[in-house]
DNA sequence: GCAAAAGTGTTCTTCGTACACCCATGA
DNA sequence: TCATGGGTGTACGAAGAACACTTTTGC
């Protein structure tokens, strides 16, 4: 294989992307790693992610990483911002892409038992590589701060989910309590879930006592709609 | 000089940083853009920006730019979006990291009425470079949403500034109409600004009737204080 | 039966909103 | 002197916050 065959007039800093992926386990919010295999920080953890190709946008490029590297492929994908400092890779100059991910646990397909990909609880985060410990804090700030005031909280659950559960999610993310009834009542004076009729989920593995609770589901036309009207209000 | 003399193993894109600058003039709120001297789009107007050097970050790499091309320095830079599409430029792939400044009427030193740098008003814009309108769309957006719940606003304004103005600079980015007294009630209590004792700012020259206006200035201590309280509120 | 979790309503306070008059200044 | 714009207070309604008991289920 040819080497230092792509030259250009002015010099070019090589272009990646990197992902932190959000997940929930219905008592905390997790991070997604991948082990490296390769030099440099060999062994270490890192967010999934990669150069970008030339036939693809940041967006693609993402999730084709994403894919290829944990076999996700989430609906949610969002950049957050960019990490440039002129040293953060030892290799050359390169430049990344921030994003972050919110998967479902539907979504987690398994194949990450023997694999070299891995959740962590944020209390519990191994070292990482390159910067990416300042990218997964700088991701955590963005959600921390999203999550007030856009449901986004929805995109963690899956497609039927409990009240109790939601609020789980929000108090893991926040790190605050939330009375439940308040939060049941804002949530559902929101008027953006609906209570479903045909529960179609297998009772939760972390349940241990107390009563069965109602599903709902997340109603998005009438988010939209209530966007696009400017009267939607969901804060925490 | 040598052509093609930086060389790669892989291919890189250009990576290029564009920023629409903000700026109110106590009526309205205006961009400011350049008009391109060198193909493409020769003649066009677009948002100042440059290709990033191996030297800089992305942000200085901004910064650099907006003083060569406006003699601008602004406090505010924020990087809000990447813009990647594949034929973006015509001469090569070039990817373009997208900031926003908010730049006070003081910052402003002149140096454009003779020069290739013009304020333009959001509903007189002229076609612009590139894919720069999507861009300023994106920043547009960003800004109206952030300056619902955050503090932006004072950034646009002079260190001292008279609550109408201010009351116009948000109608002007929001496009609605505010109660005066309520709108007044809101910001003061927000307590985050507080009255001058001495002004020190000519009277502005687009006044012409009516009481002389209270000056006031924004207390960023005690914002700073209250955002790591969470006790800081002002949803507009 | 007991412990753990989920469902449900009311009161009080706070905040948002609607609304009208007087005063200072420039033309 | 008149038109323009800025300052000020109150009353009503909506939303948020505090708060306890009952029901279902697993062990």
């Amino acid at each position: 294989m040819n080497r230092q065959q792509y030259a250009y007039d002015f010099p070019h800093p090589a272009l990646a992307t990197d992902c932190a992926v959000f997940g929930f386990d219905g008592q905390c919010i997790k991070i997604l790693l991948v082990k490296r295999g390769i030099e440099p920080f060999k062994g270490l953890w890192a967010l999934p992610g990669g150069f970008l190709r030339m036939n693809e946008t940041t967006e693609e490029c993402i999730r084709r990483e994403l894919h290829e590297e944990t076999s996700l492929s989430p609906e949610v994908i969002e950049h957050f911002g960019v990490f440039s400092a002129l040293d953060r890779d030892p290799r050359e100059r390169v430049v990344s892409l921030a994003y972050y991910s919110l998967v479902k646990q539907s979504e987690v397909v398994g194949g990450d038992d023997a694999s070299d990909a891995r959740w962590f609880a944020l209390g519990a985060l191994p070292t990482l590589a390159f910067d990416h410990k300042e990218i997964l804090d700088k991701a955590l700030q963005t959600l921390r701060e999203k999550i007030h005031f856009e449901p986004i909280g929805f995109d963690l659950m899956d497609r039927q989910f409990t009240i109790p559960d939601l609020q789980r999610l929000y108090e893991s993310i926040l790190g605050v309590i939330f009375d439940r009834r308040n939060f049941m009542k804002k949530i559902l004076m929101s008027g953006v879930i609906s209570e479903c009729k045909d529960v179609e989920v297998a009772p939760s593995p972390t349940r241990h006592a107390g009563r069965n609770p109602k599903f709902y589901t997340f109603n998005k036309e009438a988010y939209d709609q209530m966007k696009g009207n400017g009267k939607f209000k969901m804060e925490f």
